[in-house]
Formats: C-alpha cells, sequence, structure tokens
DNA sequence: ATAGGGTTAG
C-alpha cells in the first residue's frame, strides 16, 4: 500500500507498528518508522507511544526513549509506556527518573503507572520509595485498585516488611489470583533471603498456608500458584505436602504445564526421590532447555553420572541447545564421578561448539573433581590461575579434597582464606576450629577461638525439621521441645551403641559450649538432626525413607553416625543441610564425603 | 498505545 504511494492514516501506521510489536520483527518496524519520518507524524502521541513500546519489545531502550523524546505532547500514556520500557530493558534508575520528570511535569499518574514503577522499586528492593508511591498513589485516587494494592503488597514481601504486607492482605476487601500468587511468591522468595533457616522455614509454611486458604477460598489456582507452592515444598523437603500438590495439580488440569512440570521435577528431586523426580521427566509432554538442565542437575546430585550425560545426549538429539548452567549440571556429574577426561572434553565442547564462555562455576566444578581424586596441586594450580577471585565453593571443595587426602597444610590454607572470604560466618570458624583440632595445632586452635571470642558472634541456630502426614516439627540443638524427649533419648542411645558395635568412633566438634566459650564437645548426640531421626523413626515405624531438613552444615560427626545408622535401620535417610542434599543408603552418603562438612 | 504473580545453579 505504502509503495502504491496511497496516504496512510495516523491510525493505520499505528495498527502497523502494533503488528511489528507483537512479531517482534524491529525490521519492518524501522521500515515502518522511516514513512512515519518521511510524512512528519513521528511527533504525534499514539504514533509515539506505538513506536516506543516497538523498540521497547524488540530490546531497543535507546531508540525507545528517542521515540518517546520525540513525542510532541506526551500523555500519561507516553510516559507510562516509557517507565514500563526501562522496566523490560533493565534499566531501573532511568525508570525512576522519568516517573520524577513525568510529577515534576504535572502529570498525574494512573494506575499502569503505578503498577509498573512499583515493579522498578521491587527489582532496586526500594522500599523507601515503594512507600512514598504507595502514599501517592493513595492521594491520586488509587487506593483501593486491586493491580495497585497487589504491587505495594509484593514489594512490601519481596523487601521484607512481612507485618505491612500482611496487614493489606488481611484488610482487602476483594482479592484476585494475583493477590494470592503474591503472596505465596512473596513467602517463597523470602525463604532465599532469610537470615536464618528458622525464619526460611516460617515463611516457607506461612506459603503453604496461604496456598490451603486459597483453596478453601473456592478460587481455582493457576501455573504461577503451583509452581510457587512446588518451590515452597522443596525448600521445605516436605515430600507428603508436595506429593498432595501434585494431585491437586492433575485434578486441576495443570499437569500438562511445562512450567508445572518442571516445578515438580525440582520439588521431588529436592525431596531426594530421584526416582519419581525422573518419573515426572519422563512423563512431561514437552520439556523446556530449563527442564532438561534440572533434571541433568538432579542427577547429578544425585551422583548418577552416567544418566546424567545421557540425558544430555538426549537432549542434544532432540535438537535443544545447552547454556552455561546447563554445563554447569554435565561438569558437576563428571566431577562427581572423577571422570577427567571427559570433563575436559565438555568443557572444549562448551567453549569451541557452543560458544559458552566458561564462568566461575565451570571452573569451580573442574577443581572440585581434581579436589576429590586427590590431584591437589593441580586443583591449587587451578586456583592460582583463575583470573577471578575465587569464591567460597572453590574453597570448601578444595577444603574437602584435602581433608579427605590428609593434605592439612594446603587445607588449611584454604580454610583461612575461606574465613577471610566469610569473615563473620559461624560455620567457618566451626570448619578452621575442627580442622586445627584434628591436625593438634593447639596455638591455631586458641588464636581462633580467641578471635571468635573477640567478634562476639552470634551462637549457631542448628534446627532441623522433619515433616510426617500434614505437620512439620521442629528441632532445636540441645532443647527438648517435643512430648516424647524420654522416648527419643533412649531410641538415641540404642543407636549410639548398635553403630559403635559396627565400628562408629565418635570424633566430636567444635562449638560454643556457653555464651563465653568455644571447646571441642565429644559427643554430637544432641544435634539437631539426631533428634529429628529419633523422632521420625518412633513416629513413622514402616520402612521407607526419614527426610530432614537442617538450617546449618552437618558436622563430620554426624554425617559419620548416619550412615551407620542406615545399616541399623535399613532404611534411607535424607538430610538436607545449607550446603548440600545427603542420601544415605546401606553406609553411603550420595555427597561421597564431599558435601562441605564441618 | 500502558499494568500487578512463576520454573533452572555446584
Amino acid at each position: 500500500m505504502l509503495e502504491a504511494g496511497a496516504y496512510p492514516t495516523n491510525r493505520t501506521l499505528g495498527i502497523f507498528l502494533n503488528a511489528c510489536s507483537s512479531l517482534c520483527d524491529i525490521k519492518l518496524g524501522k521500515q515502518v518508522h522511516g514513512y512515519i519520518v518521511k510524512y512528519g507524524v513521528e511527533f504525534d502521541t499514539s504514533i509515539g507511544n506505538a513506536l516506543c513500546s516497538l523498540y521497547s519489545k524488540c530490546g531497543s531502550l535507546d531508540s525507545a526513549v528517542k521515540a518517546f523524546w520525540r513525542i510532541g505532547d506526551k500523555n500519561v500514556i507516553s510516559w507510562t509506556t516509557a517507565i514500563s520500557a526501562c522496566g523490560d530493558n533493565a534499566d531501573s534508575a532511568m525508570g525512576f527518573t522519568l516517573f520524577v520528570e513525568m510529577l515534576c511535569m504535572g502529570v498525574q499518574p494512573n494506575e499502569f503507572t503505578l503498577t509498573n514503577i512499583l515493579s522498578l522499586c521491587c527489582v532496586m528492593q526500594a522500599l523507601g520509595v515503594g512507600s512514598q508511591v504507595h502514599s501517592l498513589s493513595i492521594k491520586v485516587g488509587y487506593g483501593s485498585n486491586l493491580p495497585v494494592i497487589n504491587s505495594v503488597m509484593y514489594l512490601y514481601l519481596k523487601c521484607g516488611w512481612i507485618s505491612e504486607a500482611k496487614k493489606l492482605f488481611d484488610g482487602m476487601e476483594t482479592t484476585s489470583l494475583v493477590t494470592w500468587n503474591a503472596m505465596i511468591a512473596g513467602h517463597a522468595q523470602m525463604m532465599d533471603f532469610a537470615e536464618d533457616g528458622l525464619s526460611a522455614h516460617h515463611s516457607g509454611i506461612e506459603a503453604l498456608n496461604i496456598f490451603l486458604r486459597l483453596n478453601r477460598s473456592g478460587m481455582k489456582p493457576d501455573l504461577f500458584t503451583f509452581s510457587s507452592v512446588l518451590t515452597v515444598c522443596s525448600s521445605l523437603v516436605a515430600l507428603d505436602q508436595g506429593e498432595q500438590v501434585h494431585a491437586i495439580t492433575i485434578k486441576n488440569g495443570f499437569l500438562s504445564d511445562v512450567v508445572v512440570g518442571t516445578a515438580l521435577v525440582n520439588m521431588y528431586n529436592k525431596c531426594g526421590s530421584i526416582g519419581a523426580a525422573s518419573k515426572a521427566f519422563v512423563e512431561m509432554s514437552t520439556r523446556t532447555l530449563i527442564s532438561w538442565t534440572s533434571m541433568i542437575m538432579a542427577f547429578a546430585q544425585h551422583g548418577r553420572s552416567q544418566q546424567a550425560l545421557q540425558l544430555f545426549e538426549d537432549m542434544r538429539l532432540a535438537g535443544v541447545r545447552p547454556n552455561r548452567i546447563t554445563f554447569v549440571g554435565v561438569l558437576s556429574a563428571c566431577s562427581h564421578a572423577g571422570m577427567v577426561d571427559s570433563a575436559m572434553a565438555y568443557f572444549e565442547m562448551m567453549k569451541r561448539d557452543y560458544r559458552i564462555k566458561p564462568m566461575i562455576d565451570h571452573y569451580a566444578c573442574l577443581i572440585d573433581m581434581l579436589a576429590r581424586i586427590g590431584r591437589l596441586d593441580e586443583a591449587f594450580d587451578y586456583i592460582k590461575k583463575l583470573k577471578l577471585e575465587p569464591n567460597a565453593f572453590i574453597w570448601s571443595s578444595f577444603i574437602a579434597g584435602c581433608r579427605s587426602h590428609g593434605n592439612s597444610e594446603l587445607g588449611l590454607y584454604a580454610a583461612e582464606q575461606l574465613l577471610s572470604l566469610n569473615p563473620k560466618d559461624y560455620e567457618t570458624y566451626i570448619l578452621l576450629l575442627n580442622m586445627y583440632h584434628s591436625a593438634g595445632r593447639w596455638q591455631d586452635f586458641s588464636r581462633v577461638r580467641k578471635t571468635m571470642t573477640e567478634k562476639k558472634l552470634k551462637k549457631l541456630k542448628d534446627w532441623s525439621w522433619i515433616s510426617i502426614r500434614d505437620k512439620v516439627y521442629s528441632f532445636k540443638r540441645d532443647e527438648r521441645l517435643h512430648q516424647q524427649c524420654k522416648g527419643v533419648d533412649k531410641l538415641l542411645g540404642d543407636l549410639l551403641e548398635k553403630a559403635r558395635s559396627l565400628g562408629y568412633e565418635p570424633q566430636g566438634s567444635s562449638e560454643i559450649t556457653d555464651e563465653e566459650n568455644v571447646e571441642i564437645t565429644l559427643s554430637t548426640i544432641h544435634h539437631s538432626e539426631k533428634l529429628a531421626l529419633a523422632f521420625g523413626l518412633l513416629n513413622t515405624p514402616n520402612a521407607g525413607p526419614i527426610r530432614i531438613i537442617k538450617s546449618i552444615s552437618t558436622c563430620r560427626d554426624c554425617h559419620n553416625f548416619m550412615k551407620f545408622i542406615s545399616v541399623c535401620i535399613e532404611r534411607e535417610i535424607i538430610i538436607r543441610d545449607s550446603k548440600c542434599l545427603h542420601r544415605f543408603v546401606n553406609g553411603q552418603c550420595s555427597c561421597r564425603d564431599f558435601g562441605n562438612l564441618l
């Protein structure tokens, strides 16, 4: 039509631009832009708005903002489109600047502007600005607009201001599914940012409660709800609840959804049910890169290296292009099995065939592998040659290698490096103390102990949880919170006897015994995972795995104990601590004793 | 012509 020389109206041009926008066709869009300039209508408000939106959707923020500034008469939609363009293209700071400028120009924001700016606040964790926007939204008459309240509530949750979020939630006259999903997702995310395992646990439980209330309210959950709540079940290692959610997804017809399917794979994996994870993966009707990567990662974590690598080949055959995270899974599979040659081959394949630049995590896998098989000098060379600063994971796996292969000199050096990375981390101090203790270096032991006392480090919060049927039970080190504590003590005594008869020898572990003193305590019988284990055995008399989640890393002594116990009771024990998933079967652990133990 | 919620990481 344009080539025929017909003169398009602004309306026609707008429709063209929208078509380019939904096709994400920047080339065609630019062509239309050319005609717009030719006809001199780029200053028109609706044309400019459409151009701004088009360039934003095609990822070209510069052009979007340029188109915006050329608009002669910018209305609220123009400003909102430009602000949203900043959000979509990861430039929150510019979004804020535009918002302030808009207010200075005397343009009043509408509900679209407000929700947009609030989501920028989420990204920036800008609670101060966010609460000002909240006040502003009330002032300009959007105080009871549902999307606006949802956004404010989600922002408060993401910034950890739970009381205020809850107040908003409880005070809402109407809710939408987005409200519920924001509450659930918000609590799920709080689990990751929680200061300790205990508050993370509380957030998770709260998310599950909100999910239950949602179901009772009669509203139908959607894929967002299911993927969030499944993530919560994974973090809580709450297999029973996860299975129930699985049943509800089937009832609601969401089983064929690829995101829900992937979330199920991850839930079963993180609950230690690799079989169920694999089953969920096989049953998926379509799989994304993320689904394949999740399953490869799952096999790798469980020490099933061959299956992980086989799946990687299947993925390539299926025509799915792996990304850098997939290769983290592939390399860690090789690392677990000590397959040095394969690891190097995959590392080359990643660089050469897929043009993926190695990142620190890939090097970490290679260092972990060399450390596991005892090639400590080579691993150390790798660390020294790194152009990047070694991270905590690198030092931790190197330490595990040194301890396992009896090189206390290098191990202690690495542990001191780890401490300088995490100078306030209680667990690192305990690790270092345990290492000086077993190396018999008492002077260093006292020195570290003194530093600990001087720094007044908070006492370790050692909690474990076990979920039995519908309830989650908590256990804290040294404390007897449950009715059945006598039974727990007796059972632990019996188990200790049995383990000893099989050759278990207690090694003890360092800990703060009271507010002032740090000592090696010989018995670790009061550690929380042991209490949870005994409680679990007393309350689930049938066979089947015992699943425990723990707030901090497991100590070597408890780890060793669990290996013996898995033989005595002929049951599988799964413990997920803050660093690693441990699956004890028949005296062996899936981490092969390289799970960042204290 | 503009908005609010979700899945992968050793």
